[in-house]
DNA sequence: CGGTTCCTTGAGAGAACTCAACGTCGGTGG
DNA sequence: CCACCGACGTTGAGTTCTCTCAAGGAACCG
């Protein structure tokens, strides 16, 4: 990710520009395609600071506005009746936060930021609206829910912590790595909590890989020494 | 499911005839805000035969058409390296099969019919065409995208076998039960690949239920006794 | 600095898995 | 008609993987 999140997050947010032209590559607002109909949609909001104070959507609210992610990194998540954060997704930079309960009447799920970020709201009342005169929209959107729906299916498999951890470090990767590092934004037991694992269970795994030297880990600095190792591990979940 | 597939079973079928008047209410064809986008699309297909040898969708191939279910039950799955086979989905009446590989090159995953069923086919190419005119017909196939996706996220949380297990009856009583008896198409072992648990936990965790006097289970006909503790048992994965 | 959260490691507990055996059912063919 | 076979369902016994509980160190923040 080339684009630099540290001059936005300085700069004073009076007024709140449009988001028609946005350096984030796979963000749907840098999209030739889709550019026009998000511009009319879309505006930035101001930096979202870590922490539950500041949440973006809120299971059981109503939902006025799906968020598309510049940069950071987004969670979204569900708390059971005993209090337990399940986390359900991370959203990256070009992911679209709030599909799951896109045209339903209340979000099914809560959001906040994991680190600092930086999103766009899209009203949803007015992006349902665009939806039919737009048919690159609509198709543009079908594929998101799309890459969710696969990305949850793949995740749901009946796999081995050591296979998951896997799993998960090569999709950061994919997402959010460069060359052979990878800064990852989340605790170890939000990463647990997303692949139902404990939070031991999680640095096990990382010992565990560290000691074959598949990787280096300096807490949330992770250097992928043989990936080719963790992919085959990883294969049969196929992210 | 008022709907009899027998006499559509026992039929000879020489010509293959339009889905203008789908029986299952939830199929987009009896939907009269659909019905006419769907119905220039979609073409019921043969009888399909449980096992195999009859697959629907090829994980890798190609997928020309996606698939409605009019009757029956169909399953998808991928196929590890080792052989084993892992339950993605089941698709009842009402269903659309193949919408996590829509828009994509290839397939994701493999489909056949678990009973007997009935199908109808929706060329992809027609429909991916047809969703920039049809508004109505793009929020559907997003909202049927969206609702497996939610699923999806549902039954991939952190849960115990018996939790598992109340959802998934809840699930396939919502969807094909009727008053308090379920008829399961699907074999413990493929509902056990499904929630990600042995077969024999399966069984277990319907004995446990059995003992507690919340259900009786008579092979695959299952009668929901205590659907009240079921349900705040699974109450959690909230199907 | 204290306090808090996070990361890590060890030890023991428990839930689910594997392996095994057995009964049932439906299909097949002698 | 019945013996045989394979797939399925069920139950028991032992194992294993992951979780829970516990403790200590590191990093961060007010």
């Amino acid at each position: 990710m080339a684009f630099d999140i540290a001059p936005a997050l300085t700069a004073p947010h009076r007024t709140v520009p449009r988001c028609g032209c946005c350096p984030v590559s796979s963000c749907p607002a840098h999209c030739a395609q889709t550019a026009d109909a998000w511009q009319d949609l879309v505006s930035l909001l101001p930096p979202l600071r870590p922490g539950h104070n500041n949440t973006l959507m809120n299971s059981g609210d109503a939902l006025p506005a799906l968020y598309t992610v510049r940069a950071g990194c987004i969670k979204s998540y569900t708390i059971d009746s005993q209090g337990n954060e399940h986390v359900r997704a991370f959203f990256f930079p070009g992911d679209l936060v709030g599909l799951e309960a896109l045209g339903k009447t209340y979000a099914v799920a809560s959001a906040v930021a994991v680190t600092h970020s930086q999103v766009c709201a899209v009203p949803v009342a007015q992006l349902l609206h665009k939806l039919g005169n737009d048919p690159k929209l609509a198709a543009h959107l079908l594929h998101k829910t799309r890459d969710a729906l696969e990305l949850a299916l793949a995740f749901s498999g009946e796999y081995s912590a050591d296979q998951r951890v896997a799993a998960f470090l090569l999709f950061a990767h994919a997402r959010i790595g460069s060359e052979n590092t990878l800064l990852l934004p989340m605790t170890r037991r939000e990463i647990g909590s997303y692949l139902r694992l404990a939070t031991e269970t999680v640095c096990r795994a990382l010992a565990r890989f560290e000691q074959k030297n598949w990787l280096a880990c300096a807490d949330k600095r992770i250097t992928l020494l043989n990936i080719g190792a963790l992919r085959e591990l990883a294969e049969p979940i196929g992210v």
